[in-house]
DNA sequence: ACCTGAACACCGTTCAAGT
DNA sequence: ACCTGAACACCGTTCAAGT
């Protein structure tokens, strides 16, 4: 059968939290799924926070912008922003991942955020202010990413999906109207939430925006 | 000695969050401190989800923002991102609470949420819109308050905490200039990543000018 | 109503030992 | 180099029982 390599246990593991959460995924259920003893693992990494660490690596592996110095850098960062975003939402569990674990230590996620910092920089802002800026687009995306879908209850059924649905609705309109006037009145269109696409492309907007506007505060453009 | 009551205990988590991380605050750890036994604590906790959602609770207490119909509402959503930043900063681990349970379930929280989506519809934005808009507002706040700060290592002395950054730094700048050129030349600033006021302020800044330039883009202001 | 004792089914991790 | 067995020190939670 398929070797046991640094691989394998991370993609595995990431299958482990796509479909049941991340608290699924701990080293003894790991090793069962691999059809291995739990002391295995740790051939392969020194302890849990490195496999997380080697899980996140692996979300973001393949995810390169190239510099493109004929566009504007808004369209650049929009691209580096709506890019990650879109590169997360392969895996349910990936925003928990990154949540979890020290971005510093990411080494496919230090790339994107060098290029970001790059972006920031050729914007004209300071120094200071592009290591702010990088930090607010890349943790902004990620929390896009931890955005609707995804959601909690990984792995329903349409029906099951369906009755939540229904019971968060219920839950809303219950609430007492004089203290949450605006969420029971609002209680459909806040746990349908909008598709998922409008939240993704409004959010980037809302980001990329922020940053110009910030910008342009400044003085040139 | 003090009776052990639902606030006594939320108290004690947050104290030893604040000091050792969330990840130290546990059922038996936190009866122990109480000067208790650990099913004690189940008579006035559900479970340990539950125990969380009273501390995210506690955190949001007292935070109120009268609505003010005289001033523009891009003041009071900066009113009230900001105030919530400066209420989560009061415990280190606000955060960390807050990004592990479900803010519906977190009464205090679901009334920022409401004053929010008062403030958006006042801006004139949909239902959908106000809906995205606040849930970008509150995960923003929430993200500017887990930002420096309440960093990693939490309670260590001025000596070991010079002694990290020193770290920090060094490891950033001996990183392979070709792959991250940035990081490596911003490794200072990086690290040092100025001051927290800026970080808060320039966040905010830049959620609030993010909405209002979404605002502006669909006609008038 | 409020708390304890004992037990269950889990964790991550270490360390010596096998091949 | 790569994996196993046995053990340690933890978890959250249940359930019956005490006052």
């Amino acid at each position: 059968m398929g070797k046991l390599t640094r691989e394998v246990v991370v993609e595995q593991a990431l299958e482990i939290g796509d479909a049941e959460g991340l608290q699924a995924v701990t080293i003894r259920r790991l090793a069962q799924e691999l059809g291995v003893t739990p002391m295995a693992l740790y051939w392969h990494f020194k302890n849990k926070e490195l496999l997380a660490i080697g899980m996140a690596d692996h979300l973001v592996e393949g995810f390169v912008i190239e510099e493109d110095y004929a566009s504007p850098w808004q369209d650049q960062l929009r691209e580096l922003v709506s890019g990650l975003v879109r590169v997360l939402r392969r895996h349910p569990c990936a925003a928990e991942v990154l949540s979890e674990v020290d971005h510093m230590a990411v080494p496919n996620f230090l790339r994107v955020w060098d290029t970001s910092l790059g972006l920031a920089i050729q914007a004209r802002f300071s120094y200071e202010e592009s290591c702010l800026i990088s930090k607010y687009l890349l943790q902004g995306a990620i929390a896009l990413a931890a955005g609707p879908m995804s959601r909690r209850s990984p792995g329903l059924s349409d029906q099951e999906r369906a009755e939540n649905l229904r019971l968060r609705r219920v839950n809303f309109q219950s609430l007492p109207p004089d203290v949450y006037p605006h969420i029971v009145e609002m209680a459909v269109p806040l746990v349908e939430g909008g598709s998922a696409d409008l939240y993704d492309t409004f959010g980037v907007d809302l980001l990329v925006a922020g940053i110009e506007s910030l910008s342009l505060r400044r003085g040139d453009g």
